[in-house]
DNA sequence: GCTGTTATGCGTAGACCATACGCAGAACTA
DNA sequence: TAGTTCTGCGTATGGTCTACGCATAACAGC
């Protein structure tokens, strides 16, 4: 539905379009009570207060003072509101990388930027997407990604393969902490207590001798300690710029 | 709530207990009409047929003949069938490495069969995982892992971060793929012709000014041609790799 | 200034969803 | 046979998103 095509190629999506300010307010019919990012701000804020889970429609117009079906005249589902939310809720990229940086220092930064804005609001994580970045705030972030490898002899879609390489390992490692820190929270117990309770339990389940590697792992007390996230995440992302690393030194040689 | 403790340590949750069948069946009262696998194989026929949405309660126990609350004499919860789902879905582990395989192959093949699995039970990566893996395939395919790294001079710390990053890498390629995939569907147009399509759009939003290096992979072509989504997994899980490798080295030497 | 058009705000209602609770009856123990 | 305990499941509650339609407000053109 809604496929229609004018001029200009085929339709844009609703929710595309209000991301770019593309829409035009037709000059007939009653003022706006609201806008588009008042509704969003709202949702957002919902977010950041109560996390994802609290985004529903009526919660969101109960912010706004306004009833729950009045918002369906500015945003097409609540899919939409979803899509707008996650570009708020990014922000703007970190900017292009300081002048003189090489490849890697720029892409450290990068990929810490993205780590920042996911732990503060991890609510972004839960949001189920749906498709490659389309809005503005996200395609600026590629944007300063992609202008870190600008120096490199890299091919442009090996440069695109990096960044969402770097990417998804962000998503990730934030999506584990963030789980250990719902977890704790949901389970009652200190954050530091979450990865040595699950050590114990891991060692209570299992069979030593069908586990063997695993056990070793326990005895280890690799489960135990909690060591810092951040380490853990630097560790990671070190890992992948080697690799990163050893492809440039391949293509420039 | 039902956090009590008995001789054996804190309590277990009733779907771990589920899931490593150590639930032992009370001796009074009527038999069980059901059993907590043939709920979890109809909840994954349901999801293999029409995706995760459409298991709810009421769907998977029509699937099964039985009344909606029935299963919930079984499972305590949704999100702990869910869980239970997890682990069926994945299946069993791809098994240790072969003798005299050494840790980059092993890993490869063990990245592989998560891959596979992944790709033939897209709904996987739609389950909100919840916690750290603590069934009993689940640990598993961590144990199999692990033996990969055997013979390497890796700590035991290193050996968890890198399956981390390894299974990690696997889950967020098949998630871009499986949303390419669905993406098209929803929208009823060819897989192949969905990039093109993206790449398109975004030639039209985007102002060169502002984002030129996005452009110049845009010119370049990227998005236009659909290459092998197999090739893609390859290039990331190489670079992966030999970031893995560099750090094997350093440390063996 | 009047009229027709169009857009807004939003009330109502429908179709789902998970699940708390309680009761009838089955299967066991003593 | 009596008592206990567990199963199956009907009912009901409170939540979700959103399709539909109506009253009203604001503009365009005459």
């Amino acid at each position: 539905m809604a496929a229609q095509t004018d001029d200009n190629g085929p339709a844009i999506p609703a929710a595309i379009e209000s991301a770019w300010g593309l829409r035009d307010r037709p000059p007939k019919g009653p003022r706006p009570g609201m806008s588009v990012p008042a509704i969003v701000d709202a949702a957002v804020r919902v977010a950041d207060a109560d996390g994802l889970a609290a985004v529903s429609m009526s919660r969101v117009a109960k912010e706004l003072g306004a009833a729950t079906m009045a918002l369906y005249r500015y945003v097409g589902s609540k899919d939409e509101l979803l899509m707008l939310m996650v570009d708020t809720g990014y922000g703007p990229s970190p900017g292009p990388p300081p002048p003189g940086a090489d490849w890697r220092s720029g892409l450290t930064r990068w990929a810490w930027a993205e780590h920042d804005a996911l732990r503060q609001r991890s609510w972004l994580l839960h949001v189920p997407i749906s498709g490659p970045p389309i809005t503005p705030q996200q395609l600026g972030w590629m944007e300063d990604g992609l202008r870190c490898l600008d120096g490199t002899t890299l091919a442009e879609s090996e440069k695109m393969s990096v960044l969402l390489l770097i990417t998804g390992y962000v998503r990730n490692e934030a999506t584990l902490t963030s789980q250990i820190a719902e977890g704790s929270q949901a389970a009652g117990v200190e954050p530091s207590e979450m990865m040595p309770a699950y050590g114990r339990l891991v060692a209570r389940l299992i069979d030593p001798a069908r586990f063997p590697a695993l056990q070793r792992v326990l005895a280890a007390g690799v489960l135990n300690q909690d060591d810092d996230p951040d380490d853990e995440f630097t560790f990671g992302l070190d890992r992948i710029l080697d690799g990163i690393d050893a492809l440039i030194r391949r293509r420039t040689a």
